[in-house]
DNA sequence: CTTGCTTCTGAGGCTTTTCTGAGATCTCCG
DNA sequence: CGGAGATCTCAGAAAAGCCTCAGAAGCAAG
């Protein structure tokens, strides 16, 4: 899928067990890492660990009502996308859905297929073509894993340290948790201060400013 | 809409020029900047400036089919998101859609509200960040824990700061008890006199004003 | 096998945040 | 006016989060 060095992960949170095995099933088959979450208090709990890529959320669920669930990882600056189910089906269902801060509303009955191809539209972050990263004034040469100052000067990373860049400023401005950097770069039995080394290593190479600290939520480029 | 800085742009590629001038209009109403165009050719000429912040494209177009052009548009790097209409509305119809590149596909006919919840949707994807809540002259941007003040300076908060103005500006003109702040913010073991501190620490990063005391009974923000 | 680079660990120290508590100041109302 | 209670201000301790870096382990080329 992508690089086949890590797969996507997925947070599914469904409380028809049922329903849920078989989805986890499909997604393993397509390549995906799957977690599953029986109620909202729990899919909140592991949605704010931000380690996820796309999330599958049922709109009805015990303890904390889907809808919640979004609302609140929204509030609480986690920008997964996130695909409501749900088998209200009207209007007014899929406006109220999209409004509370899903990226798309799947209505069931569904077909395997189209959630297939939903959770593809939405994991989709391969700039096809491109080259280049920008970096503020600088830019990433994805090919050749360097970065490009402003004057011409080139500054050679190594692989993970292109790949912590590279995910950074894949959505530059964007707050990206250490528990997701660590996830999407680093395999997962690597210790827990793994990032903040990396970035300790990129802020050395590149310059303080490079990356930013948000104290508490996580490393951000490209601030404003 | 935005901060009523600037409009987003959409580009309207729709042959069928009657449903074409009441979109338009519909966009318009909602404070969108419309670009129309009837076939594909004329689609990827105007998407590939890339002046658009989300394109909404018919998927039966002359001179050049609706994915069709898509793909032209995703070859050539352009990443604007696109949501494809649609009057087939088979699952197959709609993976083909959405695998050819669109980031939603919505099938004919729809209401309108539909097609606004789901712009809007698109829209929030690259705004990474532009989620705030009003606050007076100024913004709560929810994502990155800051306020955004007028001329765009922006205010790093801490966790609890953060929580405790959140609270606040989600009830604008409410008045908020000291006990039911000291709930929702902090933890029950905390001291009494936990949110005067935090109140305190507000209004030294932003300024005496941004919240009022209402005497014995608690604080508020946006007073009348 | 040596050299040089990369990756990872973990400890120590630094910074920021959180919380406490106590004195100063203010507000309301008799 | 004056006092009780409410609120403000702030210093500093404790906790949490973050930075820095040395060194071990792995790997690839010579």
């Amino acid at each position: 899928m992508r690089d086949g060095v890590a797969k996507p992960r997925v947070l599914l949170v469904e409380d028809d067990r049922e329903l849920a095995g078989m989805l986890g099933e499909l997604l393993a088959d397509e390549g995906y890492e799957t977690d599953a979450a029986y109620d909202g208090q729990r899919g909140l709990h592991l949605g704010l660990t931000g380690q996820y890529d796309v999330m599958v959320i049922d709109r009805r669920l015990p303890v904390l009502d889907g809808l919640e669930l979004l609302r609140r990882l929204r509030a609480r600056a986690v920008t997964t996308r996130v695909l409501v189910l749900s088998a209200l089906g009207e209007v007014a269902d899929r406006v109220a859905g999209l409004d509370a801060g899903a990226d798309d509303y799947l209505v069931k009955p569904f077909e395997a297929e189209e959630l297939l191809a939903r959770l593809r539209a939405l994991g989709r972050r391969d700039l096809d073509g491109a080259e280049c990263l920008p970096l503020g004034a600088a830019a990433l040469d994805l090919r050749r894993h360097e970065v490009v100052l402003p004057r011409g000067e080139r500054i050679t990373l190594s692989g993970r340290e292109f790949e912590l860049l590279r995910t950074l400023a894949q959505r530059p401005k964007a707050i990206h948790p250490r528990a997701a950097l660590r996830t999407h770069v680093f395999a997962d039995s690597t210790g827990e201060s793994i990032v903040d080394t990396y970035v300790y290593y990129l802020r050395r190479k590149l310059g303080r400013d490079v990356v930013r600290t948000v104290h508490g939520l996580g490393y951000q480029i490209g601030a404003v």
